[in-house]
DNA sequence: GGGTACTTCTACCTCATGTAGAAACTATCC
DNA sequence: GGATAGTTTCTACATGAGGTAGAAGTACCC
């Protein structure tokens, strides 16, 4: 049900990154400023967008359900509606649900985790 | 980087349930049975495909890496590469792994999970 | 050699996404 | 009260994925 263009991430990941709502404007500078200057990072680069542009994918988030506006402040605000961790185990528990045999899948997916991870699962499952 | 249309969910659907490598022909007919008459199941209700259209998809589901097939039998044999649970697994892993703290994400998982999944997430981690 | 079954090529339609200009709206300053 | 600048909404176009399939090419049997 949710899927995201690399946009519509980049959008995302700049809301879930500093927790307050921001606007349009905002997110426009950021997305030009992130990874600017010939930096090697791989990804969305440097993007001098159009404010309408942010505009629409911020619309579009929000019918997604991903994202929620301030209709109240003239610039209007824009922030996550659920954090990034959230967001991403839903879409795991998504992802799980779509195979039968859920109990499998773990298995495999228990199968390849590293070993911290593992531990952090045993502490939340009370095993230690 | 790998999300599959409805078909081509479809027709793994169907390589994955019958372990065995399947023609084009055989999906395709299977494809219509599924569902076929008045069944009200949701989803992908009997679509009576034409062989090219399946041959299509396994040709994409392919260059996906998600499907093998037999060049030298005649009626070329398809199969799926891994199996579903693997593959799920697989899947939960690059969701996981989409976000920066992966330990967070663990912890709104395991707090949203089944009690008798939890039970074998606890049997599944004990043994180590 | 021609028919038949199968595969590959090519093509078209629709929808999601990136992208943004044009038009409409709003607060506000003379 | 109307011009102005900042915002938002509408509309539009391009690209790529996926569903769908006909046309063309290839292999094999008699």
């Amino acid at each position: 049900m949710a899927s995201l263009g690399e946009l519509e991430r980049a959008v995302m990941d700049l809301l879930w990154a500093g927790h307050e709502a921001a606007t349009a404007n905002t997110l426009r500078d950021l997305l030009a400023q992130s990874t600017r200057p010939e930096n090697g990072t791989a990804g969305h680069e440097g993007k001098d967008l159009a404010v309408t542009t942010v505009l629409t994918v911020l619309s579009r988030l929000e019918r997604k359900g991903l994202v929620e506006r301030e209709r109240g402040t003239r610039p209007h605000r824009y922030q996550a509606i659920s954090s990034r961790e959230d967001h991403t185990a839903e879409l795991m528990h998504e992802v799980l649900g779509s195979a039968p045999d859920r109990e499998a899948v773990l298995a495999r997916f228990i199968g390849s985790v590293t070993d911290t991870e593992a531990e952090t699962l045993r502490k939340l499952l009370g095993l230690s």
